[in-house]
DNA sequence: TGACAATATGAACATATGTGCATATATAAT
DNA sequence: ATTATATATGCACATATGTTCATATTGTCA
């Protein structure tokens, strides 16, 4: 249960120690690597240009440029929020010349995603 | 599709328009409100702090106090913390006499965090 | 090599966020 | 009314976040 490095805006940091408090009864609390984990998913789904990013790349790859293009995002923005993905190891890219082609690299958090969508969609 | 607020730490705002730009072709992009809709109940869970009341509210109710004291947090905290998951209707309450127990108020979301959590341990 | 295209990166900025302190409010009991 | 207890709230502060601008990097092709 030893966890070393956190993640600020998309970019690894490094952290100390480990102070898992005590509770005196039977609530089973949430361990800080579990809780780090859980909280930097939904983080990486609570931003709409993320949101947006992820969403389109649910069905097919793209490059960076097709991204702004069709999102109507800087190109700066799409790379920024896209090393943001790439960290957490939401996004997986391939190169062809000079093109990178982005996809979705974690199926269970475009499920999230998607089941989110659909019950805001029956709201 | 109008929508006239927004929150922002769990307080809600105002906003003035509505622009879906416009891409030339079949991608089928997310309207605003559930754009709005879905990044709001992620930024719910995407803090440890509200992951951990969540969680502890996902079997029974209890006071504020208590959920400080279970947690190690403060009251201020901890009441900070329920006004913005009360903002999102994501927690109930009930008086007795001076006391407020809390309980959860979203099944769905409930369950995204548990799906989630599950998730993390099996990393 | 140089020019070009696609992408990545760093710095700066405005704004959002989470917490703690002090204090206000609300209810109950005496 | 006074006191005590539980909770809520406003303010201030440090830090995190998302975007933009300018520029660097990388790869292609003539």
């Amino acid at each position: 249960m030893n966890i070393c490095a956190y993640i600020i805006n998309g970019v690894f940091k490094l952290t100390e120690e480990n102070n898992n408090h005590f509770n005196g009864n039977d609530y089973n609390e949430l361990d800080k690597e579990t809780l780090f984990i859980v909280s930097q998913t939904f983080k990486a789904l609570s931003d709409p240009t993320r949101i947006r990013i992820i969403h389109l790349l649910t069905n097919q790859e793209y490059s960076v440029n097709e991204i702004s293009e069709k999102l109507g995002l800087l190109q700066s923005t799409v790379s920024h929020q896209l090393r943001f993905l790439k960290n957490l190891r939401l996004v997986k890219y391939r190169r062809e010349g000079t093109t990178m082609y982005y996809s979705h690299d974690d199926e269970h958090v475009v499920d999230l995603l998607e089941q989110a969508i659909i019950h805001a969609q029956h709201l």
